[in-house]
Order: C-alpha cells, then structure tokens, then sequence
RNA sequence: GUCCCCAUCGUCUAGUCAGGUCCAGGACACCGGCCUUUCACGCCGGCAACACCGGUUCAAAUCCGGUUGGGGACGCCA
C-alpha cells in the first residue's frame, strides 16, 4: 500500500498570481485529483519584507477563480518559525552546520571578484573550520553570524531521480555551504521549505525547474534531518517570446490570471490553455471537461522543453496568446448555454443593463439570445460590448459601419423611418414577414436588399457584423427596431 | 565565467525510452475555397519543422559523441 498523495503549492505573496504560478498550480492540482491525494496551499511568507496581504488575497482569488481548490491550508510558513530554528539548532548541534562571521560586504566582495576573475562563484568555507575558542570568542564579542549547512566531503555525485526530467547528477565538488539561518536568526527558504514539506507530508514536490539546482541541495536537508525524500518533479518554464522568463516586473498584467478574469476569459478555458503549455495527453485531444483532465494527465507526459507564452505586445488583433483566445472561443460558443448565462448575467449586472426578467419571463428569451451572438464572440466581455444593443439601449454605433453602412448612404436616412413604418403594419413581426417586406422596401426604392439589410444591421445593433438579420430584428423585438430606425436622422447630425 | 537542463512547423505539441509503419501527425495563427444579406461559426484545401556535424546500423527525428543555440541557477529572496 502506498502512501496517499500530498502536494502542494506554495506561492511566496511578493505580488498576484501570474500564469507560471497558476500553471503550477494547476499541474500540482490535476496530480492531487487524479491520485484521490490531497492539494495544500502554503503561502510561504517568511520574507516579511516583501509579503503583503494584497498579493495573499490576489493569489487565493486568482486560484478560486480557476477553480482550483485545496483540501488543507492556506497555512503560513510564517507561522511555523519554532519548527523552523528548532531544525537549525539541530543541525548545528549534530555537526552538519556551522556558524559563519563572515560580513555581507566580505561576501559580496569575494563573489564580485570570482565573477570578475571568472571563475566559481561560491562561498569558499572561510569559517568551516573554525576553532571552538575563535568560534566562542566571537560569540561573545557579539559579532553576528549566520548559520551555513556543511556539504559532506564526499567525492562523486549527488543525485535524484526526477519524474520529468530523469536523474538529475552534481557533484559534490560543486556544491558550496549555503545559508540556512540569517544573521537575524530568521531561517532561509531552502530550509524552511524541506521542513514544512516533511510536516505538510508531501510525497511529490512537483516546481517549476528553476528550483532544479535548489532541489540538490535540499537533498542534503533531507538527508541531514533523517526524512524520506519525496518524490521530485521539475516543469519546464513558461517563457516569452524572447524566450526570457516571464514575471511582473518586467511584463506587467499580461502575465496576471486577474487579467484574464477581468478580460472576459472563462476559468475553465484558460486551466485548458494553462494545462497545454507543457503537457499533452499524447494524442490529438486538446480540450478536456474537468474531469477527463484529471483522468488524462500524468506528470511523466510532461515536456522537459519550456514553453513560449506567445502574446505579442500592443498586437491590433490579439490582445493576449491566440491560442488561449482560440481555446476560450471554443468554449464559450460550445457549451451548454445554461453554464454560460450566469457568466452572461454577471457582465450585464456590472453594467447596469440587468433586468430580472431574464431569470424568469424572460429566461427563454435570454438564452436564445445568448446562443443567437455568441459564435463572434471572443470573451464574455463581448456580450457587454458588441452584443450590447441586445440587452440595452444605450449601445453606441461603431464608426466603420457607420461610415460604411449608413454615411455613404444618404438616403437611408428617410428609407430606415419608412421601413419601420412598413413594420409597423405587419401583422405578424416574424422571420419571413420581416424579410418578405425587407426586400419589397428595397426593391421599391430601387437599391440593393443589402444596403437597407446592412443599413438597418448598424441602426439597429450598432455593429457591422451580425446574426442573420432577421433574427436579429425578431430577437431585439419590433418596438425597439421601430424605435431604432426611427431615430436613424440623429446618425447623420 | 562555472554548474545543471533543454532542442520537431511562427507558436503549443505528437512521434524519441522499446530505430523501419514518419519524404514527420494534430492544434493555433496565416492563405485559399464552400456557405452567405454582413461578419463570424462550420466544412474543405494549402503553406510550414526533425538546429548543425560526425558516428553506430541494412535502416536514425528516434541511439552515441561533439558543435551551436536557448533557458535556469550561482542571494543573510522565495
């Protein structure tokens, strides 16, 4: 019998959660699901000085956005300090770290000579050896120091095997002492986070790779405080375009999930696009419910490769990856309306264009309509933009088909009140009659179906594209279109 | 600079571990066509890649070596 699975994810709040963290997420996630195993959210916050609440509660939304959830936490490493110098101590007491005096500025000076000069960078073991009567003479003149973990003088290598990538090998010879223990006495990353890991549990550390070179290190944690390894894996890395790491800093809120909540995207859709940057079940499916995800996924069908994040800045037509565009098409034109309306609905109440009869009256109505503009739409956005003369009158006529469709037309500016005169009298406002007394109109006035079909489009929805347009006339409703194209002389004022 | 990792269409990738079925498959994007009152959707078709050099082998995208290129790490950050 197995032990049961525990991952986790632990992002540092130094700022919102950006699409290599929610990928990792994600992938720690499915793994948990798939296995009936446990996610843990650990928000490891032991940097005081660049932790903030805000980026705490951007993180916990972003990850409810998508819908990954946790079955323990959010703990924070922050509160776990005793555990945390306790292991320090522990380690000192039983020889496998040492205190060191050496000064920041020492330090730094040495480290900017050996990149200077070229050669290895590392601490070189000033204070390893220190005497007991140096080492207590120190102490007791105050001076401070830190506590560094003593690599073993092993010859050969040090190594794992990891799920992704295959044995990972270093050898000992490279490996310098590193830090454990600020002089403040406040312990570093790479212990606190092997000793949460052997409370929390964690069978598998799946990360992204650049914690690839912490990990061997980490090793000798494990190692020294006698805990079982978990299992490792390492995921390649979501690049830009450039192939250079993408962060805030450098690029901005294109990189945020906030970003893709406020832009429209549809949760599942972008875990969809998150989930192929890296990952491919090994045949031509691409889009997954939740739960065929989770059956799918492994981690050894995991690329070593990274991936490219491939938005192109101030790009006229796609304003973020077009494959993750694409993928959110997709999905927001295919699935089941009654999944989508809610969605619908909460763009619309942000807007003030709400009505409440679209949740009984008119539910029926609201769906259709839904279904009726979808298929051109990219973002849930667009229900509140494009399709607004659906929902509103308040909805503005976009300059091209203005120019294109009723400028260059004078004349409409009489035939558009005409028509809806002709409408008025209809006795059935339907599919075929409206078209029927379309084209007659047309024909009466001697000009193309198409000028007054696509003059009448812009008047009535604003835009230069469309549903059919009698669907549209029939979906809006007679009076609105009558009302519309009465008011088409304001159009040329 | 040192160490580690990686390398298939513009991008995401299948194929690599078990060499032949791959003059390399799918998706996005792009181009063309069909449909059509517009624009989409949908459907059909097209363009487009095994980084390079050498080796092993009857046979290499696949195995081995090297080169080049890219990435990551080298912190009293996480």
């Amino acid at each position: 019998m197995t032990k049961p699975v525990r991952v986790r994810f632990p992002p540092s709040p130094t700022g919102y959660l950006h699409i290599g963290g929610a990928r990792t997420a994600l992938f720690n996630w499915l793994f948990a699901r798939k296995h009936g195993g446990s996610m843990i959210l650990r928000i490891e916050d032991t940097d005081a000085e660049r932790s903030s609440e805000s980026s705490i509660t951007g993180i916990v939304e972003g990850l409810k956005w998508l819908g990954i959830d946790w079955d323990e936490g959010p703990y924070f490493q922050s509160e776990f300090g005793n555990e945390h110098r306790t292991a320090a101590q522990q380690l000192l007491a039983n020889g496998h770290a040492y205190r060191c005096f050496c000064t920041k500025e020492e330090l730094d000076a040495k480290r900017d000579a050996a990149l200077a000069a070229k050669t290895k960078v590392g601490y070189d073991g000033a204070c390893r050896n220190l005497s007991e009567a140096d080492l207590s003479a120190r102490q007791a003149a105050g001076q401070p120091s830190v506590i560094r973990f003593k690599v073993p003088e092993r010859t050969g290598t040090l190594g794992y095997d990891d799920v992704i990538l295959g044995r990972i090998e270093t050898n000992y010879q490279e490996l310098d002492d590193f830090v454990i223990v600020r002089s403040n006495g406040a312990p570093l990353y790479l212990l606190c986070n092997v000793v949460d890991d052997i409370r929390d549990r964690i069978t598998h550390v799946i990360r992204g790779q650049d914690h690839k070179d912490n990990t061997i290190r980490q090793l000798l944690l494990y190692e020294a405080l006698a805990a079982e390894l978990p299992t490792f894996a390492h995921m390649p890395l979501t690049l830009d375009p450039k192939r250079a790491k993408i962060s805030k800093r450098s690029h901005g809120e294109i990189v945020a999930v906030q970003f893709y909540r406020d832009h429209g995207f549809l949760p599942w859709a972008f875990n969809n696009y998150l989930v192929l940057l890296g990952w491919s079940p090994g045949d031509d499916q691409e889009f997954f419910s939740r739960s065929e995800l989770i059956d799918a996924f492994s981690l050894e069908r995991i690329s070593k490769a990274p991936a490219i994040f491939n938005y192109h800045k101030n790009d006229p037509k796609f304003f973020t990856d077009p494959k993750a565009i694409a993928i959110n098409e997709h999905y927001l034109r295919t699935m089941p309306v009654d999944e989508l309306a809610p969605l619908v609905q909460a763009e619309l109440v942000a807007e003030n264009i709400w009505r409440q009869s679209y949740e009984h009256e008119d539910k029926a109505w609201f769906h259709h309509t839904i279904d009726l503009i979808r298929s051109r739409f990219h973002t849930v956005k667009d229900f509140i933009g494009a399709g607004r003369a659906y929902f509103s009158d308040d909805f503005v006529v976009d300059a091209k088909p203005l120019n294109k469709n009723i400028l260059k037309y004078p004349d409409l500016e009489n035939w558009l009140p005409a028509l809806a005169d002709e409408f008025t009298r209809l006795a059935d406002f339907s599919l075929t009659e409206t078209e029927r007394v379309t084209r007659q109109f047309a024909d009466s006035v001697q000009v193309k179906p198409g000028v007054i079909i696509n003059g009448v489009r812009t008047v009535v929805t604003g835009q230069l594209a469309g549903p059919s347009l009698f669907d549209i006339l029939i979906t809006i409703g007679r009076d609105k279109v009558i009302q519309r194209l009465r008011n088409t002389p304001r159009l040329y004022q």
